[in-house]
DNA sequence: GCCGAACCGTAACGTACGGTACGGACTTTC
DNA sequence: GAAAGTCCGTACCGTACGTTACGGTTCGGC
């Protein structure tokens, strides 16, 4: 208690920090369950009394690592959709190959485990930081995509939030919960193309508006 | 290492182990993360020797646990199914509603963080446990039902496996995820039965076959 | 050249917890 | 009714790890 972390919330970590958190994060890879301080200071070439001055505490140095990779990931930018059904579908496309890719890399996983470990307990949400950073995010920024499609005619639905729902569903499907349980699944880059169209297709036909998805072509299968 | 565990894989814990097992849950559920030998030797009115006789170590006592929830949660079986749209439907939908029932129960999500936590180290599989009588169990024991509704030609794929991915992911969405990372989400009984349909109305519209899912109706709402 | 701040490396402390040992009580067996 | 077995309650041990403290080194400012 003699100095006040010097992270509080907002501001961005410096680069000697970063270079901190970036061990934090590949320790949490390689090591999964033994990501302990005397570790991190070992890999990252600092001392523990300096963890602690930055970060406060434990919680603090890994609520820290889950914000910066949070920042790293929202970099990704996306244009106004436009409004035909053949960009509308790239979009979607875009997106679901995105969230695949993201969801199943080894640095996702490990913080996915990290963050469900600690929603266990009671303290320190990390679950809620990597729900509003991974989930949520997600969900906000591709709802001006879905309300445009709907603006269009192109897409369906009531309530934008159930139908991105589905799109969810479609393209996680059990992806996510087999790798956080362990299961070994790769996807290669060809898979994760090739699932992301599925998906898309899936959704088009569910929740396709008063124009047909796309010509006579049928949609459901891969 | 003097007298060997009583629960080596496969024989039925006795009525006094199977009420430690339940401690367990009940500890895991209500405490989460502090499941420590001495809790749960008190919460069970046994000692710490006990335990250690009976299932070897900590991990020993979760592999039993875990086991043992999954023997009660694969209590319930299903009829063969039929042949025509509507029996079909109902089949899904009752899949639909149990599985999401199960997911959203807190004896799952805590056992289910329990697993991902271990899953993270390497020693004692319980995520491959968790997996296979859960994501997997449900997967052999629905496939049946979508062969039967393909040679009926009320569904059409190649891959069962695919299909029921499919289905797996219309059901839960992103309901798990949430749960598992502390999102408050409380499903009704009520809204178990309308996701379970509105899944099964979309799967149907994907992979209907030749016969059209259900006269005139349109499934794309809920 | 000197001072202080920042930081590294490491040793030390306190605690939590997995695992073990032991005494006592109750039940079963002969 | 005593010996043996089972199990409860509790004290104890060893270790791992979070946290703190301290000596030594580097570096910018004067």
């Amino acid at each position: 208690m003699t100095t006040t972390p010097s992270l509080p919330e907002t501001d961005e970590p410096t680069a000697r920090q970063q270079a901190v958190l970036d061990a934090v994060l590949s320790l949490m890879v390689e090591e999964g369950d033994q990501l302990t301080m005397t570790a991190v200071a070992r890999r990252a070439s600092c001392s523990k009394e300096t963890l602690y001055k930055w970060f406060g505490d434990r919680d603090g140095l890994l609520t820290a690592t889950v914000r910066w990779q949070a920042a790293r990931v929202r970099a990704g930018r996306y244009d106004r959709p436009t409004l035909d059904i053949a960009t509308l579908r790239d979009s979607l496309k875009g997106f679901a190959a995105t969230w695949l890719t993201v969801i199943s890399s080894p640095t996702s996983i490990a913080l996915n485990r990290l963050a469900i470990g600690h929603a266990a307990s009671r303290k320190s949400n990390l679950g809620g930081i990597v729900l509003a950073n991974g989930r949520f995010a997600i969900g906000e920024r591709l709802r001006p995509v879905l309300e445009a499609g709907r603006e269009a005619g192109l897409l369906a639905f009531e309530d934008s939030e159930t139908a991105f729902r589905s799109f969810f569903g479609l393209v996680g499907r059990d992806v996510q919960i087999r790798l956080l349980l362990g299961d070994t699944l790769t996807l290669s880059r060809d898979e994760i193309e090739r699932d992301a169209a599925r998906a898309t297709d899936q959704f088009l036909t569910l929740y396709g508006g008063r124009v047909p998805p796309r010509g006579s072509e049928e949609t459901t299968r891969s």
